[in-house]
This record gives structure tokens, sequence and C-alpha cells, in this order.
DNA sequence: ATTATCTATAGATCTATAGATAATGC
DNA sequence: ATTATCTATAGATCTATAGATAATGC
């Protein structure tokens, strides 16, 4: 059975993941990896052949890991108000982001240096969006039309909620060591922070 | 003198700087700098030593103009209030970074791959925050106590402004992609929407 | 004399494969 | 027979320099 993996695939795999998402494709190494999964490097060859091929094993089956836990942030219980709900995904969203420090960096350097290389994760995200988007913002028009919340088109505020919380993580590093703050105390003020920001731009 | 360069030592220093900011320092190339700047590849050498140095020479040069154009965006014309003054500041920070929409992704490749290349940089913000995040602290403590704005950290203040306009700028073509939109109008919105977003985020 | 430029190449690093050998499963 | 592993190496790519030659400035 293909899905039966050996301690050295596996190990290749954790190891290919690790040395991918932190220095992107081509700053990735195949003898790295090798060295970090503790096989020989020949070993990584025979099991996955190329690099190329390596790496597309890996960003699929990222790619549907993640697009799960996306899903998952809006469809949840029920809140109290729109506002609340709106609030909550923030919230999760923003930790499903530290449990994955790595992939703004990684996204954006992938974007940069081989942008059809992604291209699979874009189709895919849009998809997702136009699934969701349209419902959002009736939603929207609904609930600010009772005058609870202000109206506004749900891309600004689903970019404004993620630029929020990708940056807070992407760039914790930066900023904690810029203000001389420790990065956990940094990080916790920024999801509240960030909270507090998008609750307030749904003012009326 | 040293600032009177001739066509193929400014060529050079152009073509790096360009594919240092594109590709970071692991992922240019000296052979492919020569290239774009039109001189054979033993120039680069010749001129810079080694790649090392031609970075260095670069990110310095680039560290002072950013520095400059930072600092100008506070020392600017008195405006009627304090929120008024910091949606400026928004709205010049963001063309700022439209001007260098690689920027975002030099700095995270970096900061990922040899975090004390850019060390310099960092003690430099830092020493510049030092420099002017009491007087703006000491402005928040006094409006907020009049009641004009909310009270709230300048670290928060700033965080939520830098990471608003570097992702808007930073992931535009990935999220006009996604909304299916065009980047233009994309950037156009994220820029209202920053400004509207702090202008919130600072009432009462 | 000094500065600028070119050709050629050394030496390092990286991906990928060839070919031999050991372990495993019928 | 098939699967897993190792050693060795081919071939590509990249940084850096050596050494020769042309242009420039006293």
């Amino acid at each position: 059975m293909s899905t039966m993996q050996n301690d050295t695939e596996r190990a290749i795999l954790t190891a290919a993941e690790q040395e991918f998402m932190l220095k992107g494709y081509g700053g990735a190494r195949t003898t790295a990896i090798a060295e970090k999964a503790g096989v020989t490097h020949a070993m990584l060859h025979y099991y996955y052949r190329t690099k190329d091929s390596l790496f597309n094993r890996i960003i699929e089956e990222k790619a549907a890991e993640l697009l799960n836990q996306v899903l998952a942030l809006f469809s949840t219980v029920e809140h109290t108000s729109f506002a609340d709900k709106i609030c909550h995904v923030v919230e999760r969203h923003f930790d499903m982001l530290v449990q994955n420090p790595l992939l703004p960096g990684f996204v954006l350097t992938e974007l940069r240096n081989n942008p059809e290389r992604l291209e699979g994760w874009f189709t895919k995200i849009g998809d997702a969006v136009k699934m969701l988007a349209p419902d959002l913002q009736a939603e929207v028009e609904r609930v600010s039309a009772e005058g609870t919340i202000c109206h506004l088109p749900v891309q600004a505020l689903l970019s404004d909620i993620v630029f929020l919380n990708i940056s807070s993580v992407g760039f914790a590093d930066v900023f904690c060591r810029i203000f001389g703050q420790d990065k956990d105390a940094y990080l916790e003020m920024r999801r509240k922070e960030n909270v507090e920001t998008i609750r307030k731009r749904l003012l009326p």
C-alpha cells in the first residue's frame, strides 16, 4: 500500500517540508534534506526521483492541510453577533498561523521566484473564496442594514484580517527586537490588538 | 573622487540592487548581475571584489535611503488633529512601499536565511524608534485624556500601520488574483482601506 | 604607471544517476 | 525477484582569481 511508508521515506518528507518551508525551493538543498533526515543523499533520489517531484509532493500535502484548516475557520458554532463571529475567526486564524510561522515567508519567496509553482494553491484558494464570499457579503448587507455594523466589501475585511495576522506572525522577530520586547509577549499583544482593530473596523 | 563612478560601476550597482532585492543574497547570482548590467562577469569582481562586499555596499545605501524616508514621514506639516496626522503618515508610508514593492519580501527572506546580515538595519531602526516613540506616546496620553482618541500603546499602533501597508503591497499579486481584481484597483482600495482601519482604530 | 577590460580556468557545490551489494518476500 | 541501501562520479552551475591586453593619465 502506498500510504504504508517506511521510516526513511517519512523522514525524508519531514525533513523536506522543514527545508522547503525555511529556504524555499531554490534555497533548499537536497543534500541538506538528506542529511537532516539522516539518510544518504542517494536515498532521497531513490524514493522521490527529483527535487522537483519531492517539492510538489510536499506542497500538495500542505495545500490540502491548509485549505481544510481555513475552511474549518468559518464552519463553526453560532455566535451572538456577526462581529463576534468575525472576531472569533480572527483569533483562530491567528492561532493557525502561529502553528505555521514559516508560511508567510515561504509564500512570498515562491511568489517572487517561481509563481507558477504555487499556481495550484491560488486557484484552490480562489475557488474556496468564490464559495464563501457571496454568503458572507450577503450577511454583511443584511446586518449592516440593521445598523449593527458598518457596510464594507468582504474583500476588504478578509484582506484586513489576513494582513494583520500574517504580518504579526511573519515579522514578529523583527518587531519585538525593534521594540525591545519578548517574542511571546509581543505575539500575545498582537493577538488581542488584531481582534480589537477588526472589531472597531466593523463599527457603524 | 570615489563618488565619481563610471558607467560600468554604476550599471553593476543598479543591476545588483534589483537582483538582490528580487532574489535575496543566496538566490542572487553574480553572473546574472553582470549579465543584467551588460558587463563581463570578471568586471563585477574587479570593482567589488566579492559578492558579499557588493551586497553590503547595496544594503548600506538602501538603509540610509529608507531611514531618511521613514524619518521624513513624521517631520511634516501641522494637521488639525492627531488622528489626521496619523492618517497622513499611513498614506505616505503606503506610497513609500509602492515605490519599493520588493522590500517586504526581501526583508523576510534575509531574516530567515541570514538575519545577521540585516543586523545593522534593525539596530538603526530600533534607535530611530527609541527617538520617536516616547514623544508620540506622550502625545497619545495627552490627546486620549482629552477624549479625542482612545488610549493605546504606540508599539501597537505603529505595528498596525506597518503590517497593513506592508502586506497590502507585498501580497497584492496574490490577493488581486484570488479576488479576480485588477492590481491597480486593488492597491487603490487598500490605500483607502488602511487609512479607514487606522482611523477607526483610534476612535475613543 | 594606473585603470579598465577580456579570456580562461580553478575550486566549490549541487542535482542526479550508474552500478554494486545487502535485505526481504515469495 | 524485488526492495533498499551504499559508494562513486558525471555534469551543471557558481564564485573568484590569474594572467594577458588595451586604454588613460602623467
